[in-house]
DNA sequence: AACGCGGGGTC
DNA sequence: GACCCAGCGTT
C-alpha cells in the first residue's frame, strides 16, 4: 500500500471528532481554519464555538462591528486574523452577494486566506485537489521521504508542496489532506513519536535512518527582543479611566490598552514623575502614583519579551482631551492578555 | 528572502 | 530555554 492509502485507512480509524468535520459548509470551514492557523485545536476550539454560535452565517459576522469581533478574539492571538476575517466577509456579502468563493483561485482573494487554507477550503468543501502544506504535513513529509532541505526557505516550501500535490488523492482530496495533518499532529509527533506503533515505518525513510527526532531541518528564528513597558491605569474620583486604541503596524493592532511609557530599560517612580509633569494632570495638579507590581510582569511573546508595571494613578479628574471609559464598562473592550489579566488581578 | 505577528503548550 | 502549533501579509 502506498503512503496517500495508508493515511487514508489511518485517518478513517483514527480522526478525532471536531465539530467542524461534521460540516462542509465553507463558512464554517474557513472560520476552523482561520482560527486554527498558528493554533493547536485545544486552544482554538471554544473560540470556534463561540464565533458560530454569535456569528452563525457570514451575513451576521459581516454586519458586526470589528471591535466587537476583536473582543470575541481576545486572548487567542494574531488579531490580524480577526480583522482579516472580519474584512473578508464583509467583501463576500458586498461584493460576492454572500456566495462564498469555491475555488483555490478565487478562495486566495479573501484576506487572510493564503496557499493553505484556500487549498483546505477548496478541497473539503468542493472536492478540488489542492494539497495543503501545514507544519504537520512538512513533518511527515520530511521524515517519510528523509529530506533536509529547511521548510522555511523558499526552495523547501516549493519542494514539498510539489510533494504534498504529487501524492494527493485526486478523488478524496479533502479526506487526504485532513489525514496527512491529523497523522501529524497525533502519531508523527515534533518529539518522542511512538514509532512501533506507525503504519509507515516499512518505507520511512527518517525511520530507517534513525534519524526521524533530526527532521525536519527549520532555519532558525532570532532571539526575541526585550522591551519595556510602563502603563499609567487612570483612576477618577468619579470611577472612570483611560483606554486608548492601539493604531499602526505592531502588535495588538486596534485592541485597546492603558496609556503606555515604552522605553528600553525599566522606568523607576522618579522618571516617571519626570514624565508626569508634561501630562498637566488635573485642575490642582495633585495625584497620587503606586506601582502595582513590584516585580516586572514578564509577558513572552514569540518576537518580543515584555517586562510590564502598572503604575496606578488616582487622581480628582482625568487629563483634558481624553475620552473617559466608565471602570463598569471595562471589561467591553478588547484587550490583550496582558492588560486582560491585568484587570482581573487589580480587580478595581 | 526575511521579518513581524500572540498566546499556550511540550519537553 | 528551545521548539512547536491546520500561516499570512508586508517589505
Amino acid at each position: 500500500m502506498n503512503i496517500t492509502k495508508i493515511l487514508i485507512n489511518w485517518y478513517s480509524i483514527n480522526k478525532r471528532v471536531l465539530p467542524w468535520r461534521k460540516t462542509k459548509n465553507p463558512y464554517h470551514i474557513w472560520l476552523s481554519e482561520i482560527i486554527l492557523q498558528q493554533t493547536q485545536i485545544k486552544q482554538g476550539l471554544p473560540y470556534y464555538e463561540a464565533f458560530i454560535s454569535k456569528y452563525p452565517n457570514v451575513l451576521s459576522l459581516a454586519n458586526a462591528p470589528e471591535s466587537e469581533v476583536l473582543k470575541l478574539w481576545q486572548g487567542l492571538g494574531y488579531y490580524s486574523r480577526a480583522r482579516n476575517l472580519h474584512a473578508s466577509a464583509k467583501y463576500i456579502v458586498n461584493d460576492l452577494n454572500q456566495e462564498f468563493p469555491d475555488t483555490y483561485k478565487t478562495l486566495l482573494k479573501l484576506k487572510g486566506v493564503g496557499d493553505y487554507t484556500a487549498s483546505a477550503i477548496a478541497s473539503i468543501c468542493f472536492n478540488e485537489p489542492a494539497a495543503v502544506v501545514d507544519g504537520n504535513v512538512y513533518r511527515v513529509l520530511s521524515r517519510f521521504y528523509g529530506i533536509d532541505t529547511p521548510i522555511n526557505s523558499s526552495k523547501g516550501i516549493k519542494f514539498f508542496k510539489a510533494l504534498a500535490q504529487d501524492i494527493i488523492d485526486e478523488n478524496n482530496p479533502g479526506d487526504y489532506n485532513q489525514a496527512i495533518m491529523e497523522f501529524g499532529a497525533v502519531q508523527c509527533k515534533p518529539a518522542n513519536p511512538d514509532c512501533n506503533l506507525c503504519p509507515l515505518t516499512q518505507d520511512c525513510v527518517a525511520y530507517r535512518n534513525n534519524n526521524v527526532q533530526e527532521l525536519p531541518v527549520k532555519i532558525k528564528a532570532k532571539k526575541p527582543q526585550k522591551k519595556f513597558f510602563n502603563f499609567l491605569v487612570f483612576i477618577s474620583d468619579s470611577e472612570t479611566t483611560v483606554l486608548e486604541k492601539r493604531k499602526g503596524k505592531g502588535i495588538w493592532e486596534n485592541l485597546y490598552q492603558f496609556p503606555l511609557l515604552e522605553s528600553d530599560k525599566s522606568l523607576t517612580e522618579k522618571s516617571i514623575k519626570e514624565i508626569l509633569k508634561d501630562y498637566k494632570l488635573t485642575k490642582n495638579s495633585s495625584y497620587k502614583l503606586t506601582l502595582f507590581n513590584q516585580d516586572e510582569i514578564i509577558h513572552k511573546l514569540s518576537h518580543q519579551h515584555l517586562y510590564a508595571k502598572f503604575w496606578i494613578l488616582n487622581v480628582s479628574e482625568l487629563p483634558q482631551a481624553v475620552t473617559p471609559v466608565p471602570i463598569s464598562k471595562i471589561n467591553d473592550y478588547a484587550v490583550p492578555v496582558l492588560i486582560g489579566n491585568f484587570i482581573e488581578a487589580f480587580n478595581f
